[in-house]
DNA sequence: GGCCAATCAAGAATCATTATCGTTAGTGGC
DNA sequence: GCCACTAACGATAATGATTCTTGATTGGCC
């Protein structure tokens, strides 16, 4: 193995380890090299994606432990996971992104794009405190057509009832 | 079978069934029942939820069936469905909810209490306007504790990084 | 009332994710 | 820096939600 792999790329794997390190948790190469691919994209990756790209990488490292990783990134705060209706989670670290911003799903060719409305925050803690509920973190999603869909003609359908009458 | 058997409980079945006939699918008693049972509550039902009503209404319709009819309810509009974060998904009819409305959801023990708060729907337009994209729907969830928890001593932990550091 | 296509129930199959288990590798103490 | 201990690793089996397959059944239409 040579000597000291290139594993330290990303500027953000020392706070993972100070992590892992304070919860008493080995610090682990594959630990590393995982957070690494994470840290290092700044896509809405899915498990199988984090797998392709260390596969490309030259790294066997079993599914499960992409999985144990990527709950201690999750835990550890320094990522986030998402369900965007693909029927799998997808995970993006929280480095360069603002905190608080939301997403921009296309139901088409499934692209995510990022945006972030402060006011959302405020809207949050004003429901929250009006129904008595401790707020702890939101999520929003918009879902619709991205602008290269629409430019390739793509449209949006509606299959269900038109009952103009119900205003629900 | 008990002749015309109290099939049609819910006053919003015609127009499940006016859906099935303009798309040239058969109005059968299972589809029915099932339509029934979620239009006959208010919760947020998971599909085996769905199924022990049914158990308890002595009707016997395999599971497969009810992901068949979940699927043509919620692509007729008449029904949503959501993932909270459970593992599985929840769904509800849009009966004597607000179109637009949004959710709580205690991260605790999983209760979800509705909102309406009309400026998400501004929010969504605007958004997506700036970006280009051509909004369907959106999604917003707030988690946190709700006040039955809070008043039972539950807290929020937060096991994460403490980086005050970092403005993400 | 009867034909035909579509649905049904039951269970097998699938897909993402989690648990198991024997092996391997960090860690903390010396 | 070496050792023993504990926890993580990889491979694979198991799980749980959802979907597919099959032969039997039923709604829709004449």
């Amino acid at each position: 193995m040579a000597a000291t792999e290139a594993v330290a790329t990303s500027p953000y794997l020392h706070l993972f380890r100070r992590y892992l390190r304070q919860h008493g948790l080995p610090v682990t190469q594959q630990r590393e090299v995982v957070a690494d691919v994470v840290f290092s994209s700044s896509a809405h990756l899915s498990v199988e994606e984090i797998e392709a790209e260390l596969k490309k990488r030259g790294e066997r490292i079993g599914k499960a432990t992409i999985y144990r990783t990527m709950e201690i990134l999750v835990r550890s705060g320094l990522v986030e996971d998402h369900d965007f209706g693909d029927g799998f989670k997808r995970y993006e670290h929280l480095f360069g992104h603002q905190r608080g911003h939301q997403h921009l799903v296309c139901t088409h060719c499934r692209s995510v794009t990022e945006f972030r409305r402060p006011e959302i925050q405020r809207i949050q803690d004003e429901v929250a405190r009006s129904y008595g509920f401790l707020p702890a973190r939101h999520r929003l999603e918009v879902y619709g057509l991205c602008p290269d869909c629409r430019a390739n003609g793509v449209e949006l359908t509606y299959d269900g009832v038109a009952c103009p009458a119900l205003t629900f």
